[in-house]
DNA sequence: GGAATTTGACCCCT
DNA sequence: AGGGGTCAAATTCC
C-alpha cells in the first residue's frame, strides 16, 4: 500500500513536471506540434497509470462512502469514481476505450441538454465484473463527452487490458513516428483525424482529441485538494493549445 | 438466433 | 415529489 501510495505521488509530480513542459513548449514554438504531442501522451500515460493506482488501492484506504451513508446498491460503485473529460473532433459514437461496454440505459438530465448514457462491463453476468461508466455530452460543447467510470474492473479483459499496458514503452516513446504499435493502432497525422480508439484509453484519448479534461477524485482518489486543484488548472489550460 | 441497444417503468435517495 | 440510476421487455442489428 505505502508502495503504490509512493508511485502514486511520483507519477502525479511527474505529471505536474510534464504539463509545465508542455506549457513552455507550447508556449514558446506555435509549430510544434510534435513535441506538444509527445508530452501531451506521457502526461495522458502518466495520468493514467496514477487513476489505475488510485483505483486499486483507494478502495481499502480511502473513502468508501459519503458522510458513513450506507447505499445498497450504490455503495459499490462509489468506491472507485474516475472523471474525465473527451473530446470528440467528429461526431462519432460511443469512445471506445478498449473495454467491452454494454449499454444498460439513457436518461435525460435536468439541466443538462443531452441524455445520460449508462454503461456497464459485458463481462458483469460472467465474471462479476462491477465496473460501470457514464458518458455524457457537454452542455457547451457537444464534442466533449464527459466520462464517469465507477468501480474498477474485475473481468478478465481488464487484466490483460493492464498487463500489456506495463509493458509499453515509457511514456515518452508514445507519439513517436514508424512506432508500430500493437493491435494495428493508427496515430493520426493531422490533429483533426477520423478515430478509433485503441487500447490505451488515456493516451489515444490525449493523442486524438487534444483534451484529456481531467481525471478527478471522487470517494477512491486520494488525491490532495491542492494538487488536484492544480491539476485542473493544468489541464483546462492545456486544453486550449489543441 | 444471439447479442446489443432502446426505452418506459420501477426503485431509491434527497 | 422529483431526480438519478437500474431493470427488463421490446426492438434492432449482425
Amino acid at each position: 500500500m505505502k508502495d503504490a501510495m509512493a508511485t502514486l505521488a511520483t507519477e502525479l509530480d511527474g505529471l505536474l513536471a510534464m504539463a509545465r513542459e508542455l506549457e513552455a513548449r507550447v508556449d514558446g514554438d506555435q509549430g510544434a506540434p510534435g513535441a506538444a504531442r509527445e508530452l501531451c501522451a506521457a502526461l495522458a500515460a502518466s495520468v493514467d497509470r496514477a487513476v489505475r493506482l488510485a483505483g486499486r488501492d483507494g478502495n481499502a484506504g480511502g473513502r468508501a462512502s459519503v458522510n458513513g451513508q450506507l447505499r445498497s446498491r450504490k455503495a459499490a460503485a462509489a468506491k472507485v469514481r474516475t472523471q474525465v473529460r473527451v473530446a470528440s473532433m467528429q461526431d462519432l459514437g460511443p469512445l471506445d476505450d478498449g473495454l467491452s461496454w454494454r449499454k444498460y440505459g439513457q436518461k435525460d438530465i435536468l439541466g443538462a441538454t443531452y441524455p445520460r448514457s449508462y454503461f456497464r462491463c459485458t463481462h458483469r453476468h460472467t465474471q462479476g465484473c462491477a465496473a460501470t461508466k457514464q458518458v455524457q455530452r457537454a452542455t457547451a460543447d457537444p464534442l466533449l463527452f464527459d466520462v464517469v467510470y465507477l468501480g474498477a474492473h474485475t473481468c478478465a479483459q481488464a487484466a490483460v487490458l493492464a498487463g500489456a499496458e506495463q509493458q509499453l514503452p515509457p511514456p515518452a516513446a508514445f507519439g513517436q513516428e514508424q512506432q508500430s504499435p500493437p493491435e494495428g493502432v493508427q496515430w493520426p497525422a493531422e490533429p483533426v483525424t477520423p478515430f478509433s480508439f485503441p487500447s490505451s484509453p488515456a493516451s489515444s484519448w490525449c493523442q486524438l482529441t487534444g483534451s484529456y479534461g481531467y481525471a478527478a477524485a471522487g470517494g477512491g482518489l486520494g488525491v490532495d485538494m491542492e494538487l488536484e486543484g492544480q491539476l485542473d488548472e493544468l489541464f483546462l489550460d492545456l486544453s486550449g493549445y489543441f
